[in-house]
DNA sequence: AATTCCTCCTGATAGC
DNA sequence: TGCTATCAGGAGGAAT
């Protein structure tokens, strides 16, 4: 489920409940989730120290601490956080928990466990190893980066936008949004595109970002011409009520609406 | 180097 | 009701 707005989302709530308090211990309770780190790492990197800033890039949260190390948290397909307090129910799928001395407890849920938890002592470098392209909401993202971050791919449009190292946030759902909004097939070929069909691409992923942050990413709330309001089985398209039309992509599916959005070229 | 395919894991839902 | 098949908003690594 989450992607770019989805992840901020998350971090904003982080930041809003969970800084600035002492951490009394971590309860790992599926290591599945832990990426580089272990329990025992984990539980003593955090054990006695705070939560002092936030910081996002693309789908990858981080959250620092008073200490040496970021904690890193990817939400995967089904991960989310949860604040509470110690006499109320754990969250259902609670895979990692974090116990401050207030009594308060932040969750990391993840039913499917493709989520990841981990810690760095640089997340610049973190990025730079994995290779993750620029993130469209920070500053210094702008109509050129999109270009260029472009230029030189030669795959199907769709593909290209779910690549992390070529833009980072964009997902599944958003990447159906922007090619709707534009009236993109997904199997576009991107290496033919030309300046006027990316600029309204560019547009169509800011408008749809800060759209759906708008309404804390509840997309009941969203325009009625948004796809992500009929992004369904029996969906139709807000323009022409057509019935949407889907396609495999890599193991998941495309919506799009196969008037607006035809095969060029 | 870039792109595509496969796999990781488990819950919700549709269909019989 | 109960079982089975299918699908789900992601990323990393292998293969091409």
């Amino acid at each position: 489920m989450p992607e770019l707005p989805e992840v901020e989302i998350r971090r904003r709530y982080l930041a809003a409940h969970a800084l600035n308090q002492p951490i009394q211990r971590a309860v790992i309770l599926s290591s599945a989730v832990l990426d580089g780190t272990t329990s025992t790492a984990l539980r003593r990197a955090l054990k006695g120290h705070r939560f002092v800033d936030t910081r996002r890039h693309g789908k990858w949260l981080f959250v620092k601490t008073d200490a040496q190390p970021w904690l890193f948290l990817h939400f995967g397909m089904t991960g989310n956080l949860h604040y509470y307090q110690a006499d109320e129910d754990a969250p259902r799928f609670e895979r990692v928990r974090i116990e401050f001395a207030s009594g308060a407890r932040l969750a990391f849920m993840d039913s499917r466990k493709f989520g990841r938890v981990g810690l760095t002592d640089d997340v610049d470098a973190f990025l730079a190893r994995r290779k993750w392209g620029p993130d469209p909401t920070l500053p210094g993202f702008d109509r050129e980066t999109f270009h260029e971050a472009l230029r030189g791919r030669s795959g199907l449009l769709k593909a290209v936008l779910l690549n992390q190292r070529v833009i980072a946030g964009i997902g599944n759902l958003y990447a159906d949004e922007m090619l709707f909004q534009t009236g993109l097939h997904p199997e576009t070929r991107v290496s033919g595109l030309k300046r006027k069909t990316i600029d309204p691409l560019y547009e169509a992923m800011m408008a749809a970002f800060a759209a759906s942050l708008a309404v804390n990413t509840d997309y009941s709330k969203l325009p009625e011409n948004f796809l992500l309001r009929h992004r369904n089985d029996t969906g139709l398209c807000p323009k022409c009520g057509k019935k949407l039309a889907t396609l495999p992509f890599g193991g998941r599916r495309s919506y799009y609406c196969a008037r607006h959005q035809r095969r060029r070229s």
